[in-house]
RNA sequence: GCGGGAGUCGCCAAGCCCGGUCAAAGGCGUAAGGUUUAGGCCCUUAUCUCUUAGGAGUUCGUGGGUUCAAAUCCCACCUCCCGCACCA
């Protein structure tokens, strides 16, 4: 049995005695591999270590291919959750504290800290990072920083002017879900339940009435010229408000809603529903349309009044209906002269699309609740497929789904409208209050939207490489769809805005070019630089080489060289060579990333390389808390060793496939790793012979399986990769060892401690502890992390490749036969194809090569040519011969078309004997096709074909 | 709706870009055998159908098409997953 955490942890030790992992500048070629950082807001689990388990092969992999490598890391700090969930410890939270206890195991007295959001992050930030040496990432720890350290907070101010110097910080107002109690905005976790704050704009349409502005909400302004009426409800008490210099009539919930809205509201008196029936409103001045009753407007939804367009309005149409049949008499008449008007047409549908529906869904009334489906219905069908007629003006022709922004913009510049913001469900804080959205006036946006800056980001996404490829089309996407990004929010942890302290920037914003700070972090960890005199031109020196060192060092106290120094690492290590992380940070912090790079660092220091990846699955399901089946790295790691579960991640998927983890394949891995490990004591260094064909067979597979796996890791390709050194050579060895074992051979440990050796140095990158045992088990020094990742032979023999391939090509079809016709073989002859045979092979399959697959035209040519007029008699032989080559590989017929042929009969004379008595217990006799002197009682020879020679079994 | 991705022989999953190595890798599962006191681990063999000579047939979501040849290319359709924001 082997103790995994032992062999873990002392080489964990051996890298942190030699300082392995850290970086420095020198004359070797760099590469900086960054990952997202975590937010430590919870210990992580192995879905996150897949990301950075990537980040860390790809970076152990440069390693030995003779890079200086730089692998850092840090904690992001910055956000609300930590601040949520300390409010919630501090109010007793049972669900949360339970979970701090049983879920993350956090002792009783931690959590009582935890009322400090800080404390919170501290907490976590060194359990992930312990998680993170566990699993044996390759990180100088040197470099190591938090989002809220006074420097970085510095330098956080530094990209923030920069940008506001550059024009892309904008200011603007932006609708938030709001708590008006706690005098904040709210998020999903600062609302009960853990609900997003949902909302939807709704377009206000004024109408008037008696001197009052009547407004109205409406998701369809275009619908405006067919209102034919407007439907109050009389048994609510509505509001006379004064909104900046008019009065408005809304429901008492709408009142309070607007108030958010960046409006100045004083409340006048109430009026009852009841007492506008019956009175005519009024709309662009001239048109007029009467005030009717409906129970079906709720107090809650919008003003309170709705705009009636029975034309295109299931809900609107049905009331009328309603109304005709049960109103007041002056009302049913009023009800009566109503028509439906029609403004949009549309496929499928007549004038009237909302009586339509209602009439095919037998709507009864207007509390029938079929009604919402029969809006989505007309209301979809429409959207995509209705274009405004006549009766719209300047409108008439366009498209619903265009018109509908016109039109809004259209009745703003009139005046005739303005914007209520509203929550698609009610949601409250966890104060209990109700939530409400506030538009903001002095959000603070960073421009995405400027078309120079999307240039410049869509460059730099060209010359990228992205990995997988297949999102790249993504990033285009969201380049182009990008608008203003808030990126300022009212409390969290962060760096306050430079310019206006009452903001702190938002996570997602300070958190793009963080990769530079890496340089500076150790230099902050070292205790040579501290915040207190750091000023810009320090960072316009450092990442930018503006300015001199000499101003820098007099202006901020720092010595000279030391500013020198940073500079230099900088230079060095920038730009980043490999970003990695999860595909949900596709659509805003990669994006974010590479905008944010192109707008502050020249062209020389834009980033190289994204490297996505997809999620982990937990029994192919889902990792969630509800589910339970999160399954804790450190845990994990206990249980069943670090390689193994970087193993099982990495080999269960390729890069953008979701990895499913279970604990059966994490088992298998295990055994598989454990049973290398043991071989690894086996086999000594000797001097090999590499006389047999099955060394220079099994030889030139070794080059073969070095060639594909790294290729498949320079792809990060890391599952094709896994599978070439974990089973692709145990495959080859199968053979190499039914060879051996055929010729009772005692003289191949040289060849198999070399395979071992080379597979030990691929698998470093994947599985570092094991591997280095293994290394130390073979009676290597020093680390293999160290040693150069394995290369192939350029020249690589292909002679022992075709003779292997035909004994196991004959060994199949022995099997073959054996199994048909169940008997029990006496007595095995072979028949080698003859020279003429040979030849003609050879041309076809030149021929083939040159393109000609056309079976007549080949016997012409063959037939042409005296050497090989021999196949008239036999043109069976030529069709076998071009189906089989057909069903071969391109690369193996030019590689037949090229080489000489090989000799089959001396092959099979030499090595087949061995191979049959071992396997099948019988003799061998091998006969060359017309051999005078042949044992062919069955007159088989004569079927023999080049690489398929004729067999005869007893 | 927009944008992206996927549907493969019990399950997971490669292959598709670059058509013939494809009845289609590998892992898991299943079955038989070996090893073992027994079990586990491990090893061997088998695992679409038919077949007494190395063969044939039918398969890669569905239906068409291109081609000597299609899992792979083209068209249409069906189904599923993810993102659509100010949240890390």
């Amino acid at each position: 049995m082997i103790d995994w955490n032992k062999i873990e942890e002392k080489w964990r030790l051996g890298w942190q005695n030699t300082k392995e992992f850290e970086a420095e500048p020198d004359s070797r070629p760099k590469k900086f591999i960054t990952v997202a950082y975590p937010y430590p807001n919870s210990p992580q689990h192995i879905g996150h270590g897949r990301t950075y388990t990537l980040a860390d092969i790809h970076a152990r992999f440069w390693r030995m291919r003779g890079y200086n490598v730089l692998f850092p890391m840090g904690f992001h700090y910055t956000g609300t959750p930590i601040l949520g969930m300390a409010k919630r410890v501090q109010e007793g939270d049972k669900e949360l504290i339970e979970n701090f206890e049983k879920m993350y195991h956090v002792p009783r007295s931690k959590i009582s800290e935890f009322v400090e959001p800080v404390k919170i992050a501290d907490y976590f930030h060194a359990e992930i990072k312990q998680g993170m040496i566990e699993m044996g990432y390759s990180i100088d720890w040197r470099r190591e920083f938090t989002t809220i350290d006074p420097v970085y907070k510095k330098f956080i101010e530094w990209q923030f002017r920069k940008l506001k110097e550059m024009n892309l910080v904008v200011q603007g107002s932006h609708p938030v879900g709001w708590c008006p109690k706690d005098q904040n905005p709210v998020s999903q976790h600062d609302t009960l339940g853990d609900v997003e704050p949902d909302f939807t704009e709704y377009i206000l349409i004024k109408f008037h009435c008696d001197g009052l502005v009547i407004p109205v909400a409406t998701l369809r302004p275009e619908t405006v010229f067919g209102v034919t009426n407007l439907w109050i409800n009389p048994s609510i008490k509505y509001k006379k408000i004064q909104v900046d210099n008019e009065a408005w009539l809304v429901s008492p919930e709408c009142a309070r809603k607007l108030e958010f809205l960046g409006k100045k509201i004083s409340h006048l008196h109430d009026v009852q529903g009841a007492e506008f029936v019956g009175k005519n409103a009024t709309i662009f001045d001239k048109k007029i349309v009467p005030v009717l009753p409906a129970s079906f407007v709720k107090s809650e939804n919008g003003t309170g009044i709705v705009m009636s367009v029975p034309a295109h309005a299931p809900f609107d149409y049905q009331a009328l209906v309603d109304l005709r049949k049960n109103g007041a008499k002056q009302i049913q008449e009023i009800a009566a002269t109503l028509r439906p008007v029609s403004v949009i047409t549309t496929d499928g549908f007549g004038p009237i699309p909302a009586k339509e529906v209602v009439e095919r869904l037998k709507i009864q009334d207007q509390t029938d609740p079929l009604l919402e489906e029969a809006t989505k219905e007309v209301y979809s069908k429409e959207f995509y497929g209705g274009t405004l007629g006549e009766n719209t003006a300047q409108f008439a022709g366009l498209k619903v789904s265009e018109a509908k922004d016109t039109i809004r913009d259209w009745l703003a510049s009139s005046k005739t409208s303005d914007i209520l913001f509203e929550l698609n469900s009610p949601v409250r804080c966890r104060c209990g209050t109700e939530c409400v959205v506030k538009i903001l006036n002095d959000q603070w946006f960073l421009n995405y939207l400027d078309e120079s800056w999307k240039d410049k980001a869509n460059a730099c996404f060209e010359k990228m490489s992205i990995l997988p490829n297949e999102i790249r089309t993504e990033f285009n996407y969201v380049v182009g769809w990008l608008r203003e990004r808030a990126c300022a929010r009212q409390h969290g942890l962060g760096t306050p805005l430079p310019w206006d302290q009452g903001w702190i920037v938002e996570s997602l914003s300070d958190s793009v070019i963080y990769m530079a700070y890496y340089v500076l972090a150790k230099y902050v960890n070292g205790g040579q630089l501290v915040a207190d005199d750091l000023a810009d031109g320090f960072f316009d020196y450092v990442m930018l080489g503006l300015g001199n060192a000499s101003d820098v060092s007099s202006r901020c106290k720092l010595p000279e060289e030391l500013v020198k120094k940073i500079r230099a690492d900088f230079v060095y290590f920038y730009p980043v060579d490999a970003r990695h992380s999860g595909r949900d940070l596709v659509p805003n912090h990669l994006t974010f990333f590479v905008l944010n790079h192109v707008a502050i660092f020249p062209q020389e220091n834009w980033p190289k390389q994204i490297v996505v990846n997809g999620s982990v699955l937990m029994d192919g399901k889902k990792m969630s808390k509800s589910m339970g089946n999160i399954v804790p790295l450190r845990q994990a790691v206990r249980d069943y060793g670090a390689d193994p579960i970087r193993l099982a991640i990495i080999i269960s998927a390729e890069l953008l496939q979701d990895a499913d983890f279970n604990l059966e394949s994490v088992n298998a891995i295990k055994t598989k790793l454990e049973n290398m490990l043991d071989e690894s004591s086996r086999y000594r260094p000797a001097q090999f012979p590499k006389t047999e064909s099955e060394d220079g067979w099994i030889l030139a597979r070794l080059q073969n399986r070095i060639v594909q796996a790294t290729a498949a890791v320079e792809k990060m390709r890391l599952r094709e990769a896994l599978h070439v050194i974990l089973f692709s050579f145990e495959s080859d060895l199968q053979w190499y060892s039914r060879r051996v074992q055929a010729k009772n051979r005692s003289d191949v440990s040289g060849i198999l401690y070399k395979i071992l050796s080379t597979r030990t140095a691929l698998l470093s990158p994947f599985a570092p502890h094991i591997a280095q045992e293994m290394w130390e088990r073979l009676g290597y020094s020093g680390f293999v992390s160290k040693s150069a990742w394995p290369k192939a032979e350029t020249e690589i023999d292909q002679k022992p490749i075709q003779a292997e391939e035909l004994l196991m090509s004959v060994m199949d079809d022995i099997k073959n036969i054996l199994k048909v016709t169940k008997i029990i073989p006496q007595k095995i002859t072979v028949y080698t194809a003859d020279a003429w045979k040979n030849m003609v092979y050879q041309k076809i399959v030149q021929s083939i090569v040159g393109g000609q697959t056309n079976i007549g035209a080949i016997i012409k040519d063959l037939i042409a040519d005296r050497e090989t007029e021999n196949v008239k008699k036999d043109p069976e032989f030529v069709k076998k011969v071009v189906s089989g080559i057909l069903t071969e590989p391109a690369e193996l017929r030019k590689l037949k078309a090229e080489m000489a042929p090989i000799d089959e009969y001396k092959i099979i004379s030499s090595e087949l004997g061995s191979l049959v008595k071992k396997e099948f217990g019988v003799g061998l006799q091998v006969f060359s096709e017309s051999d005078p002197a042949r044992y062919d009682p069955k007159n088989k020879a004569r079927t023999a074909r080049p690489f398929k020679p004729a067999l005869l079994i007893e």
